[in-house]
DNA sequence: TCAAAATAGGACCATGCGAGTCCTATTTGG
DNA sequence: CCAAATAGGACTCGCATGGTCCTATTTTGA
């Protein structure tokens, strides 16, 4: 789990498939071209455009188009407009102490503030072209990621020793 | 939104304060301490024992302890032992198609998979004792985020470049 | 001027899932 | 045998998500 909105997912989709061209196109074209309902397609853009990721043209030979370069929409951004700030956990949302009861009194709650900036900012670093083209794109990403792996050699390491320590004191 | 469940942060919260010490506490105690009502606790660590993450003591005098010690003990594991495996997305969960309609013919799908990994690494990177004390134990995540954050300087100065030479180096 | 093609904005429902409670059985120690 | 604890589920309740559909508005061109 840990997952983003199927809606979310279809704006990925979609502001994918609206970066292929600059001129606009029609709500079915787009339901046709990616196989999501057209009522479907007509929501989520709706919602686009009024977060200013898309731009929209009424009337005949109108349609979505993405509102800036795909560079410069991030998945960040889509999920946001869609489901709103990105909080892992609750206390991330909201500053104050309204969304959680153990707000006051949490010990791990400033970690997850970490987290949530670190996921946060990762996500910032997505942009639509990364996702239309070849995986090569998600740079940043696998820099991260390959910089775990390398830290986890290392936890995994350190685990090894906790283990046999573990099962000489427990049995 | 992007948010973990109720329940996982309940269970990293348990599972924190259970490393503060060897011996076994009970789900009174533990909802005391905490501030979790007792039926939940009782719930949530009914299964991370199930998960092989917490053990168990019956009878008087017993109660629950880490089956590990915490640094062996990711967030991510924790998040799997309550929600189920990590995806950010449908298809990331099962490998076959059958989750998503648009799987066969949906472009955006492998770069999905990357991000998936990226977020699943990077929370098993987090371990029950980094989320105990000061925030300057999360040290790999932080690289992350650092490496993140330079490199979107990067990117906004010089995307090519910075392009041509990761695919150049680890490609 | 009118009709067609498109989006804008919601209303609407249905269903699945998360959160939380509670009951009964089992184990364990005194 | 009793008391204290967990094990395992069944159960309900509420609400967010997904999805559809209807009506108004804009735009273009015949
Ligand atoms: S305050 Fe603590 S328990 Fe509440 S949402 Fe934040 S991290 Fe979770
Ligand atoms: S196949 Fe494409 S549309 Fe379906 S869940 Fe995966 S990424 Fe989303």
């Amino acid at each position: 789990m840990l997952r983003i909105s199927k809606l979310t997912d279809y704006a990925v989709v979609l502001a994918t498939a609206l970066s292929e061209t600059e001129s606009p196109r029609s709500v079915a074209q787009l339901a046709l071209g990616t196989g999501i309902p057209a009522p479907t397609v007509s929501k989520v853009l709706k919602t686009l455009t009024r977060e200013g990721i898309v731009v929209s043209q009424r009337g005949k030979f109108g349609g979505y188009r993405l509102a800036r370069p795909a560079d410069a929409i991030s998945i960040a951004e889509l999920i946001v407009a869609i489901e709103g700030p990105i909080s892992v956990t609750e206390c991330a949302e909201s500053a104050d102490g309204a969304a959680c009861a153990l707000h006051d009194d949490c010990g791990v709650r400033a970690n997850w503030k970490k987290i949530n900036r670190a996921v946060e900012a990762a996500l910032e670093e997505i942009s639509i072209s990364d996702m239309s083209g070849p995986e090569e794109k998600l740079v940043p990403l696998l820099r991260s990621f390959r910089a775990a792996e390398e830290n986890r050699k290392v936890v995994n390491a350190d685990l090894t020793d906790a283990l046999t320590e573990e099962v000489e004191r427990y049995g």
